[in-house]
RNA sequence: CGGGGUGUAGCGCAGUUGGUAGCGCACGUGGUUUGGGACCAUGGGGCCGGGAGUUCGAGUCUCUUCACCCCGACCA
């Protein structure tokens, strides 16, 4: 490709509203360019990293069984019916109505898809277990899209299913994808990568895990042991808690006047968060109720644990019932039917708490869930917090650090398989509902998250397997015949070498030229100059270490340099 | 959906008490340059986001609307 006729352009300056690498580099670099909110094209350069990103993937996929397929983005309202997300999931589906005003919905994920084409087309379990998988776009009205290509509305997907016929079988394929998976971004140049447990969220299913880039720009919070593998989202993350106050003091009543935050107690009385009971209110909006959650104050709520708990949507409310006491909320047994009452594992054997005294103005000191009172039971819902004990070893203490989600793996069940009856004959002839796994890659996330992390304050360093060139050939003094002849040559010997070459046949000075060499990331650059050819060689430099090497102006010379370098930085 | 911010040339921005729009980069042309974003000359490019209003006169004031960005809520 000749850089001259290449659209797209390199800018010196930053776009304004930009707060991430990968968003500035890529718009800088001539990479993307928006059209509206989350919704980007691709330049060339983009487009065949892309291509490059999806290449690997579809190579580890397919030598994990998978067949790729092609499903569609419209879909009719009827499939979203018969899995019953055409209800249950939000304003993020776009949905549209075709000329005879039928119902339709553009993919925001395709199970329902997937299961339309292969149920009443497998019909044995002696076809399975098998997988399909599609490098598709998806569309989700985001509420909020940002960070360019991170959080987008309309992106690439590669999403998987596959369908078995035990639960084993899953589990087994599960860690197989997960293998390919790990291999996968290791391919793409990507380092920094873990696989935590998550939340299934609205995919369903019991057993998820997301694989996520640490950085400081991502989106999810997640807590990693610094002692063994453990790591998870913070949404189900799980910790030892320190439990604080085993002695037993005598209760007693107090005034604590208009002081009702955890802030304000401890004030008053010059005690810490973690001597405090806190009760936090949420609503039900469908079945109309209140939930009172109760948990230890230095703690937080976790409402996604909640939410899975309750089975339900919770809303964070302040409460207005006449049966509750706002600001001075304790323990107690509700006998009103439209008040859940939860308490959370951090306070399990506390015996000096601060609580609510149910009665305004009053909290209730040393109070003992062992003796005042006594929940029906405990339950898990705080949120993990950086410092706490490792759940899983028991000994390392748990960072809190961000990351991008780049994919994410879900055993599915038979939650799909069931809704939209989905049965094949087993062995014996019974028929039985095919358990799933979902499996899901975000391209375009990915070629944002390779920049990420990998760049330099010039601009992008490309991994050399997904680089859009893996050599940039810049002539230095075009107007110098032997240069251009030089370079000429050159770009179809490279060529013939097998590499993607990028040829700078513009007639521009040595800065611009090198600057935009960095900006772009190409993994090699060439520079052909009257001072090199002085000495018959060219100049060789790789873009990540720096590192310059003369080399005669001889192929074999150069093909065989050009082996050793590449070896070096793949 | 809540809070904040920004809309002026392709990009980054300036524009005073209201007087009919400018700078840098980029782009065209001619020339001089040429190993880290050159210089001189010259030229093209604007419904000042849209609508309504106030005014003799609006980029500037008022109202309204739209778009985009950031923080949150939400999110596979």
């Amino acid at each position: 490709m000749k850089l001259s006729k290449l659209v797209g352009e390199r800018t010196k300056e930053t776009p304004a509203g930009v707060i991430s690498k990968s968003h500035e580099y890529l718009l800088r670099a001539g990479y993307i360019k928006q059209v509206c909110n989350g919704v980007f094209s691709l330049f060339n350069p983009a487009y065949r990293v892309q291509a490059k990103i999806v290449n690997i993937i579809r190579e580890e996929m397919d030598k994990i069984g998978g067949q790729e397929v092609l499903l569609p983005v419209l879909m009719p309202r009827e499939l979203w019916d018969e899995s019953g997300r055409y209800s249950s999931i939000g304003s993020e589906m776009f949905r549209l109505k075709d000329r005879s005003s039928h119902d339709m919905v553009l993919g925001m994920t395709h199970e329902e898809a997937a299961l339309h084409l292969v149920k009443n087309t497998v019909k044995s379990y002696d076809q399975l277990p098998f997988m399909v998988y599609q490098i598709q776009t998806k569309l989700r009205d985001e509420p909020r899209a940002r960070a360019g290509l991170i959080r987008v509305r309309e992106f690439t997907m590669k999403d998987a299913y596959s369908f078995h016929t035990t639960k084993e079988d899953l589990e087994e394929y599960y860690n197989i994808v997960k293998d390919a998976y790990f291999k996968i971004y290791k391919r793409m140049g990507m380092k920094n990568v873990v696989s935590v447990k998550s939340d299934s969220g609205m995919m369903g299913g019991k057993i998820a895990d997301e694989f996520m880039l640490i950085t400081d720009i991502g989106e999810d919070s997640l807590a990693v042991c610094d002692s063994c593998d453990y790591s998870a989202n913070v949404e189900v993350g799980e910790s030892i808690l320190d439990n604080y106050s085993s002695e037993e003091k005598t209760s007693e009543l107090i005034n604590t006047g208009d002081c009702k935050t955890i802030e304000e107690i401890c004030k008053l009385l010059d005690i810490e968060p973690y001597q405090t009971c806190k009760a936090v209110c949420y609503y039900l909006a469908k079945s109309k109720k209140y939930v009172i959650v109760y948990i230890r104050g230095d703690l937080e709520v976790n409402e996604i644990k909640l939410k899975n708990l309750l089975k339900e949507e919770v809303v964070p409310i302040s409460v207005d019932h006449p049966k509750i006491v706002a600001g001075y909320i304790g323990p107690k047994d509700y006998k009103e039917d439209d008040i859940i009452t939860i308490y959370d594992i951090s306070l399990k054997d506390e015996k000096c708490l601060v609580v609510g005294a149910n009665a305004k103005p009053y909290h209730i000191k040393n109070f003992s869930f062992n003796r005042d009172f006594i929940p029906e039971k405990f339950e898990n819902i705080s949120k993990v917090k950086e410092g706490q004990c490792c759940a899983k070893c028991g000994r390392g203490k748990l960072k809190i650090v961000r990351g991008i989600e780049i994919g994410n793996i879900f055993q599915l069940g038979t939650k799909y398989t069931e809704s939209m009856k989905m049965t094949i004959h087993d062995e014996n002839g019974k028929e039985i509902y095919p358990i799933m796994g979902c499996y899901g890659i975000g391209v375009g996330r990915c070629l944002a998250s390779i920049v990420e992390e990998n760049c330099d304050e010039k601009g992008i360093i490309w991994p050399y397997n997904v680089a859009p060139w893996q050599i940039y050939l810049c002539p230095l003094r075009l107007d110098d015949e032997l240069v251009l002849k030089t370079s000429e040559n050159l770009y179809n010997k490279l060529q013939n070498f097998g590499y993607e070459v990028i040829y700078d046949d513009r007639n521009i000075s040595a800065g611009n030229k090198f600057a935009d060499s960095e900006l772009m990331g190409i993994p090699i650059r060439i520079v052909v100059s009257p001072r090199s050819l002085e000495n018959n060689s060219i100049e060789i430099v790789v873009r990540k270490t720096g590192e310059k090497f003369m080399c005669e102006l001889n192929d074999e010379k150069i093909n065989s340099l050009l082996k050793e370098i590449v070896n070096k930085i793949k």
